[in-house]
DNA sequence: GGCATTTACTTGGCCGTGCAAGCAATTGCC
DNA sequence: GGCAATTGCTTGCACGGCCAAGTAAATGCC
């Protein structure tokens, strides 16, 4: 048998390239593309960040914040604007219509969840919880 | 508080990037990229294959596949052939180079499996596995 | 003050991944 | 046989991500 497709690296692989596309999918009417959400929902919850806040809170490479505040830029749902206290920073601040994704973005981000654990129990869920942030530990 | 981050999918999306990126690691000094070594080990349990068995075994778009086996072949490590029963259709073998990478990858998948679950105890291990397949199941 | 170091961001390059469009060979069917 | 539909693959394009190298501003320290 094929031991290396029953392993959990195996699994976790498979899980999360359908979950980016599911998350994908339930993003496109918002024009988003899964990974900026995360990104929108900061700003939704924090207000205006530099992008140093950003790249610290959503742990990614600074590269990685610049290409996609750039592209979320060019969409019209960001604005960057030089921070006057440090000429180096930039600030990145949700537009009007940024905002106006909140909603139909934490409905999506619901969903998505709900279809991730359809069927878990409330025991199961908690218990995946767990085993994930364990597993995040050990990764990280 | 920031309801969005305690999210399984949340949960999800960092526990794939940290993967990943140990994947990436691991796998470094083979020569493989995280993703290549799912192809190499079909190819290695399943011997020369047409690129659209590969393309079903991995759940991968065509393309995707077109292209980490053009950059397979680049490295040396697989060769491309035309089938002669059907000449649209291209078979893809390991090379003597792909081959000899086996043992090495096996062992960087093993070390990375045990990265990924140390810690848990047997019964999360069989737990973590049984929820995600679950998830799995949910988002296909 | 002045220079070395650190910080904040950019850009180029590369990989995985998907969608859309397109080409060529094969198959299905009248 | 002959033409339509399907299959196998490729290419262009766009994203998320990372690393490495580079620029400019701010800090640290003598």
């Amino acid at each position: 048998m094929h031991a290396d497709i029953d392993t959990t690296s195996h699994a976790i692989v498979r899980v999360a390239r359908s979950h980016r596309a599911a998350a994908e999918r339930l993003l496109r009417s918002s024009g988003l593309h899964a990974g900026q959400e995360l990104l929108m929902m900061h700003l939704w919850d924090n207000g205006p960040q530099p992008q140093s806040a950003l790249i610290e809170l959503l742990g990614l490479d600074a590269s990685t914040v610049t290409r996609a505040v750039q592209r979320l830029e060019q969409s019209g749902f960001v604005r960057r604007v030089r921070s006057e206290t440090d000429r180096r920073a930039v600030i990145v601040q949700p537009t009007a219509a940024g905002q106006a994704l909140r909603d139909q973005v934490s409905q999506a981000w619901k969903e998505l969840e709900d279809l991730t654990l359809a069927g878990l129990t409330e025991p199961d869920r908690a218990e995946l919880a767990r085993l994930l942030a364990l597993v995040e530990r050990n990764l990280t």
